[in-house]
DNA sequence: GGTACCTGGAA
DNA sequence: CTTCCAGGTAC
């Protein structure tokens, strides 16, 4: 789908106003979008739009976007054994590792270490958890978001079920991997481990770079709304 | 069947 | 701010 079919797509989309998700929870609002968009998930690492990347946002609140999640090879010991170490109980009694690291050590004891080309996640100890390279994060960036879409919607609740009126679309683009190190230096991009214990495994939804969406205008040096 | 991605939240 | 969390798929 090119910029230009989106923005034809969109304005349909926004004409009806509140209209109920496809899928219960948090993902219900990428996924109505997309339906609506006539475009399938997928879980490939690249953009989704003639180079830019999708995303939608509800407006209320300040929760954190996702940016992209990279995972592969960054642990260095096994990902149940850290939940199982450092991980907190949650009200079922599950453990799980759902922290937004930062450069303070949080009340696990774990903390973000920044370092000239690589980030760490290390425990007060000294264990050293996970690592990722500046470089990499920032190739990975590029790769997934030269461009992003941002779509905000207003949402209600009907009978149980929650409603979305899509009414704002903004392409942001142009950024670099030195603008990108240094926001990681600068926690505007923020590390968040989000796995817990299934038991044998641990159950991981990836490792998130995210940032809040008054964040985003930094990321990028262009913002026009379509 | 486990890992690594995707899509996104709340108090 | 931190602590805590959700439903999906490809391979």
């Amino acid at each position: 789908m090119t910029i230009e079919e989106f923005k034809t797509k969109f304005k349909e989309i926004k004409n009806k106003g509140f209209i109920p998700t496809t899928r219960k929870g948090p993902t219900g609002i990428g996924h109505t979008l997309e339906t609506h968009l006539g475009i399938f998930e997928n879980n490939d690492a690249h953009p989704d739009i003639e180079g830019a990347e999708l995303k939608a946002h509800r407006t209320k609140g300040n929760s954190l976007i996702t940016l992209f999640t990279f995972n592969n090879k960054v642990w260095k010991m096994p990902p149940l054994e850290a939940v199982k170490k450092y991980g907190s109980l949650d009200k079922d009694g599950r453990q799980g590792l759902y922290y937004t690291m930062s450069l303070k050590p949080n009340s696990a004891g774990l903390f973000l270490d920044v370092q000239k080309t690589e980030i760490s996640v290390r425990h007060i100890s000294g264990e050293v958890i996970a690592t990722w390279q500046l470089q990499t994060l920032a190739d990975r960036f590029m790769q997934k978001m030269p461009a992003l879409l941002f779509v905000s919607a207003f949402t209600e609740e009907r009978d149980g079920i929650e409603y979305f009126h899509f009414y704002r679309a903004q392409l942001m683009k142009g950024t670099s991997p030195e603008l990108l190190a240094d926001q990681f230096r600068e926690e505007n991009i923020l590390v968040d481990l989000r796995l817990h214990d299934k038991g044998t495994m641990a159950r991981n939804h990836g490792t998130g770079f995210r940032t809040y969406e008054d964040k985003l205008p930094l990321l990028f040096q262009s913002i026009i709304d379509l």
